[in-house]
RNA sequence: GCGCGCUUGGCUCAGCGGUAGAGCACCGCCUUCACACGGCGGGGGUCCUAGGUUCGAAUCCUAGAGCGCGCACCA
């Protein structure tokens, strides 16, 4: 193993990354073996980075923390399956690659293998199949890759390189469709045409995971129906008056005694004289404005729970694009005591948004009277698309769910097998669950994205029959239905009646991200593979998506494998800008990665990284690379000295050694159960502290035996001390500074440190014949510390000599004493030291003259 | 409204039942012999508040305040 040192004459972190990242590539440092049992391997499910983003020191972070664990967990001698992956899938790459190569995606057209976009983007954007789209997205993200993987490396990151994944790339598409297949052979995925959360502006679907409340100005409007039997009015507070002609019904609570005598009556709505019941509810609120609401279909998702279990029928206005669309007054589903005068107010409002179809209503309710008093203005919290610009509707449309709220109490055991880090994040977790308040809509009326492997018939008539689903064989995967032909039709029956049309749609981006496991653990392809790493060790991710990524991909697993996807979710925290505020690119903070890792060196940012604990939010801190810079200087100079003289072997003896040795297994125990935990910043916090105090301290107090001046025994064993706990902090700090590390390592150990045994106190303890006395080294260092005090109140050097010291404390501190006079009495330049009995510690010294102050 | 986290020196944080800690910043001192990309020394804190448990509380319990976050807030 260990090799006569060959240490620079000035070493320096700079070059390293590069220099190390070379060598791990070439000698395979990270490749995974694939031939290790279940049980050696450590499976780690990364988060594929969205690639049409750009990286920020957000990722540096919580990309750090996943190395942080990879590294220990293979040098404990696990075998670390990390792969990487692209996340290329979704609307940010949909809008990128429109813009790149001047194209749009038109989903009825034919593939055309032939395309080639032009050189420059053209005014008009050309219309492409989606797998030539799909092409020329794999086509850009491939440069973005790139970039990031050279990043990635750079960091330190200490993945097999040759595992990456792209979420949009067949291998995927193919696991995403097999599982839908699974799914909704199982039933557990299913079509409903049903009133859903729509956004207007990109016109599709979204699930509840991709809400967003925001708070928004909006107003009472106190409305008076008529009732329907007779003289007197209801009097009912809205906030959405342009939904009056979706009105269905009144509600208020069951048990309100203001309106139980109306139960079961009816009233006229304003303006369009609909007759509507009055119900009962338990989810009407007494309390909020007059205790009595109009249910529309739908102004929100409480419309739709009374719509659903009360049974009332569908007055439908706003359209997919949030316009309100053509009625006829009198016809079926919208009859009227009063058609003509209905059409009249409602006619103006077709083709007018939500607002401005508001701001008509209220003008035709106060022109009629119906509108009681002026609108209340308030603000309140609606529900948006995360990326979205104006409220959602609800539309009623075709989509596709997954089962979940029948899952509800097996996700929740789940969440409970779970071991979560930190432990308090699975209370995120169980909220979200329990919140759950519909099945999960996967279906996105988009282009970009993995598509639904179904066929409908077409009827003769020319309607699509959706009771008639045609799906490929699993062996045919992945298939796009817009392009693929179900078997037993030809291209040309497409869209014709007796013929067939694809499912247009395509899958959320998280329905394709939460089956990562089984992309990466080859589910269904490679069972040698699968057998090896399913279930996973660990999923790494921030605890913004949790609700998201996390919750989904615990759902998959638990439908498709029924079990957990992993055994561990190291949950990060956010990074916060000085002003702990969220950074964000947006802020105009243009502190790119590349840039700090060349200032501070990587070894140094990932110090910064690895302080923030899991979980933690941390605010970016350029003050504490700079300590992780210094931190990987001082390794590289302190293992210059040790390593720097030949070192005479020889047994492990004086008093100091042996005491370091004892404090060094407790550091290597106490730093080992802390990673086991993943509890990473604890094992560096005590890592470092021992570190500085074995250069400031130790290394002081042996300096002069080390270099003979107390003969060759005693001289040994401080060299073999010192080389074994040099060789221990070593591999104590390589997960944390990679680089610096296996630079050091390289210096006198053959192969590199993170391939190294991990090590253990039962090593450290081997070496030392005795327990050392922990109470000697203290003093030691405590009575070094009074004479280096005494040197700086006297304000001359830390080499001047003393004459003559008088040490005082108890009679056991001073037995302690004796064993490492001799070492303190050479660390602080002492010639005589003299020992008293006291109470205390207490040092006074005489210094010798100064030899040219009185020259 | 429900839940979670945080509150310790100027700053960033560790400690989580036994005499208040680290780093940064600050002040002073020290350069041939591992390190000035440094070293040594020093000053500085009623550990958010109020009760309680305990021989003993920054640490445990209860209540509250402030900050941050998650979920739900619907007429």
């Amino acid at each position: 193993m260990s090799t006569s040192p060959h240490v620079p004459d000035s070493p320096a972190l700079e070059g390293l990354e590069a220099k190390f990242t070379a060598r791990w590539e070439g000698e395979g440092t990270y490749r995974f073996d694939r031939t290790r049992p279940r049980d050696a391997v450590y499976a780690i499910d990364t988060p594929p980075p969205t690639v049409s983003g750009s990286l920020h020191v957000g990722h540096v972070f919580s990309y750090t923390h996943t190395d942080l664990v990879a590294r220990f967990q293979r040098m404990r001698g696990r075998e670390v399956f990390y792969p990487m992956g692209w996340d290329d899938n979704g609307l940010p790459t949909e809008r990128r690659v429109q813009n790149y190569f001047g194209v749009r995606c038109d989903p009825s057209l034919p593939y055309d293998p032939a395309f080639q976009p032009p050189d420059t983007p053209g005014k008009q954007p050309i219309a492409v199949s989606r797998p030539n789209f799909i092409e020329l997205c794999v086509r850009l993200t491939v440069e973005d890759e790139k970039v990031f993987e050279h990043l990635w490396k750079h960091l330190g990151l200490s993945i097999d390189w040759s595992m990456t994944y792209a979420t949009i790339a067949k291998p995927s598409q193919r696991v995403s469709q097999l599982a839908f297949l699974r799914l909704l052979a199982r039933g557990e995925a299913y079509q409903l045409e049903a009133p859903t959360l729509w956004d207007i502006d990109f016109k599709t679907a979204v699930a509840q995971a991709e809400l967003e409340d925001r708070e928004m100005p909006g107003a009472y409007h106190r409305l008076a129906f008529r009732k329907a039997s007779g003289e007197g009015v209801v009097e009912i507070d809205t906030t959405r008056p342009e939904l009056l002609a979706a009105c269905v019904a009144l509600v208020a609570h069951p048990d309100d005694a203001r309106y139980q005598p109306l139960f079961g009556t009816a009233v006229h709505t304003p303006l369009f004289k609909a007759q509507v019941p009055i119900v009962a509810h338990p989810l009407a609120d007494p309390e909020k404005g007059s205790g009595i609401a109009m249910i529309c279909t739908f102004g929100d998702i409480t419309d739709v729970t009374w719509w659903r279990e009360l049974k009332l029928p569908v007055r439908a206005v706003i359209q997919a694009n949030g316009t309100l669309g053509p009625v006829t007054w009198g016809s079926a589903g919208w009859e009227s005591a009063d058609a003509v005068a209905a059409q009249a107010a409602y006619d103006p409002l077709v083709g007018l948004s939500a607002k401005k179809a508001q701001a008509k209503v209220v003008e035709l309710l106060t022109a009629s009277g119906d509108l009681l008093a002026p609108p209340r203005p308030i603000t309140h919290h609606v529900k948006f698309y995360e990326k979205g610009d104006r409220p959602l509707e609800i539309v009623t449309s075709r989509q596709w769910f997954f089962r979940t709220i029948a899952h509800r109490e097996g996700l929740l055991a789940r969440g409970r097998e779970l071991q979560w880090h930190p432990e308090y994040m699975r209370a995120r977790y169980e909220n979200w669950v329990n919140g759950l308040n519909g099945d999960w809509c996967v279906s996105r009326q988009r282009f970009f994205g993995v598509p639904f492997p179904v066929w409908y018939g077409v009827r003769a008539d020319g309607a699509i029959d959706y009771e008639r689903r045609m799906v490929p064989a699993e062996s045919q995967l992945p298939i796009d239905p817009s392009t693929d032909v179900p078997a037993g039709f030809t291209e040309a029956q497409r869209g014709q009646p007796g013929g067939f049309v694809g499912d247009p749609d395509i899958m959320d981006t998280w329905a394709t991200s939460s089956v990562s496991p089984q992309i990466v653990c080859g589910w269904d392809q490679d069972l040698d593979l699968m057998a090896r790493t399913f279930p996973m060790d660990l999923r790494p991710q921030a605890h913004d998506i949790i609700r998201t990524w996390l919750f989904s991909t615990v759902l998959r697993a638990h439908l498709e494998h029924d079990s957990l996807p992993w055994r561990h979710a190291g949950i990060s925290g956010w990074v916060l800008d000085p002003d702990r505020k969220k950074m964000s690119k947006s802020k105009g903070n243009v502190v790119t990665p590349m840039g700090l890792l060349q200032e501070y060196g990587s070894d140094g940012v990932r110090y910064w990284a690895a302080r923030g604990g899991p979980g933690v939010d941390t605010a970016f801190d350029v003050g504490q690379m700079k300590i992780g810079r210094r931190l990987a200087m001082k390794l590289l100079n302190a293992s210059k000295f040790v390593l720097g003289r030949e070192a005479e072997s020889g047994a492990i003896t004086a008093p100091v050694d042996l005491a370091l040795l004892s404090a060094l297994a407790d550091l290597v125990d106490e730093a080992t159960s802390a990673l086991e935990a993943y509890e990473y910043t604890r094992a560096l916090d005590r890592t470092e502290a021992f570190f500085w105090s074995f250069c400031d301290d130790y290394l002081e107090l042996v300096k002069s035996r080390r270099y003979g001046d107390h003969g060759p025994e005693a001289a040994a064993s401080a060299n073999a001390a010192m080389r074994l706990t040099l060789s221990v902090l070593v591999r104590l700090f390589a997960p944390y500074l990679p680089f610096v590390t296996d630079e050091v390592w390289s210096w006198w150990q053959s192969g590199s440190v993170h391939r190294a045994p991990w090590p253990t106190a039962a090593e450290v303890r081997a070496a030392a014949p005795v327990a050392g006395d922990a109470m000697a080294l203290a003093v030691a260092i405590e009575v070094t510390t009074a004479l280096r005090r005494a040197k700086s109140e006297a304000k001359v050097g830390m080499k001047a000599g003393i004459a003559r010291a008088v040490v005082r404390d108890t009679a056991e501190r001073l037995a302690a004493f004796e064993q490492v006079r001799s070492d303190v009495c050479a660390a602080g330049n002492v010639r005589e030291l003299v020992t008293e009995a006291g109470d205390r510690l207490a040092v006074e010294v005489v210094f010798e003259p100064v030899a040219g102050a009185t020259a």
